[in-house]
DNA sequence: TCTGGGGTCCTAGGACCC
DNA sequence: TCTGGGGTCCTAGGACCC
């Protein structure tokens, strides 16, 4: 069996780990830019407050006081996360971390009959551990578990846990699922579905192989099997990484190289940061660029450009040179740029570089690979960007992200600290 | 006025091989 | 007039996920 753990209204729910007062409430926390709606408390989700939802569209409800609000805080996020991954992993011998706030757990060698109070008490401490409260599905399948999973948020009457454990409760379960919240059942393919008269996830299982096949290609065969319970996604630890990608829309449009330049210098910085993180290095390196896609009136210019290095690199210089060189064959004057982003890609571990026969001085990366290490170790220890490039500038790649709810670094500055109001 | 960021996988089609 | 058959690899773009 696999239980899917899926931390309720994560984002909020984090938030309201340090401002108890935020319990009960309706609260949103904001994307980057105070853009849009990313997460929401069920108090908002009861008002009507989509997902994804501009926060211009809903700021007048915090105007009036019915709404609390939050930035976006991704390093808290981040620790609440590694701290509530860390419990579950405690306590199976097997768990893909999925996302954020989900993660897979295999449960071989937990006799059926017990499963259910393992989860009970498994939420209950990551409850009392951390303060996230947490909802587990469990199924044959992920695909079911994920189903599961919905069941045991969405009624309160299964304590935070439902198991899918008989074909009887498998079709009333399927029944109950409109088609589109199946996993792999996306916004393109759902409307598809229901104009051919597949409504809810029993409807889809119904349908002959060879019908799913014609229309949906592999990718459907594999939901269908999953769905009928028979595991075709298998539980997949530690996966490397095969790109990494910082990017971020500017508050204010940008029109100028020099400027776009610095951006794209810590973009490229912080992707070449990660790399070493992970042990990793890259070939590829793709800058971007967007201009607004919203303004109908001004003309639109979504360029990329790759370049391939010679060998496989993670140091600074490198990967910053070969994003400025990329961006300096696709940057055109006279455009408003709105955002812009580095990729890179083709990782491979940083042990096993593959040496090219061309490149005509490996002296020079082997004191570029110490000089980013040193200014790893300096920089890990308070500014995350004391040490930088010149070209970064202020190094503070997000410093004119806008912010106004931003709470405070519970988990990064040296205490934390439980506010009262 | 104001609209996020970071990933994966699959497929079709082109370029290439003999 | 008439112009083969069988492969592999890579890439771009689309669909999906959170």
């Amino acid at each position: 069996m696999y239980a899917l753990v899926d931390c309720n209204n994560f984002f909020v729910s984090c938030e309201r780990v340090f401002r108890p007062w935020l319990e009960g409430r309706p609260v949103v926390v904001l994307s980057n830019n105070d853009g849009c709606v990313v997460a929401r408390s069920n108090e908002s989700k009861a008002m009507g407050i989509r997902m994804g939802t501009p926060f211009y569209q809903v700021s007048h409800l915090a105007d009036q006081g019915r709404l609390e609000v939050c930035s976006s805080n991704y390093v808290l996020y981040g620790d609440m996360s590694a701290r509530v991954m860390s419990i579950l992993a405690d306590a199976v011998p097997k768990i893909e971390i999925y996302s954020i706030d989900e993660a897979f757990l295999v449960l071989d060698g937990i006799a059926e009959e017990k499963i259910r109070d393992f989860c009970s008490s498994l939420a209950a401490r990551i409850r009392r551990w951390t303060g996230i409260p947490a909802s587990i599905g469990v199924a044959p399948t992920k695909t079911l578990a994920k189903i599961a999973s919905h069941f045991a948020k969405k009624f309160p009457g299964y304590k935070g846990v439902c198991m899918i454990d008989t074909e009887e409760k498998r079709m009333k379960a399927l029944s109950l699922t409109p088609i589109e919240e199946v996993w792999g059942v996306g916004r393109r393919l759902a409307p598809k579905l229901k104009e051919a008269g597949v409504l809810t996830a029993l409807d889809f299982t119904e349908r002959p192989e060879s019908w799913i096949r014609e229309h949906y290609m592999l990718h459907g065969v594999r939901t269908w099997m999953e769905l009928r319970g028979t595991v075709c996604v298998e539980a997949e630890t530690e996966a490397a990484r095969k790109s990494i990608c910082t990017s971020r829309s500017f508050a204010d449009m940008i029109v100028d190289e020099e400027e776009i330049s610095m951006k794209v210098s810590d973009f490229a910085a912080q992707c070449a940061r990660k790399l070493r993180e992970e042990g990793t290095a890259a070939q590829d390196v793709t800058t971007f660029l967007y201009t607004n896609r919203f303004r109908a009136d001004l003309d639109q210019y979504f360029p990329s450009a790759t370049i391939r290095l010679q060998t496989a690199a993670s140091n600074t210089q490198e990967i910053v040179s070969a994003a400025l060189k990329a961006l300096r064959t696709i940057f055109r004057p006279g455009y408003r740029y709105k955002k812009a982003g580095v990729i890179v890609g083709n990782i491979v571990p940083a042990d096993s570089v593959q040496a090219s026969l061309f490149d005509f001085d490996p002296g020079l990366r082997t004191k570029n690979d110490r000089l980013s290490r040193i200014m790893d170790s300096v920089n890990r220890r308070g500014d995350s960007s004391l040490l930088r490039l010149a070209s970064q500038k202020s190094g503070h790649y997000a410093e004119d992200i806008r912010r106004e709810h931003c709470s405070r670094r519970y988990s990064t500055s040296l205490d934390e600290v439980i506010e009262v109001k």
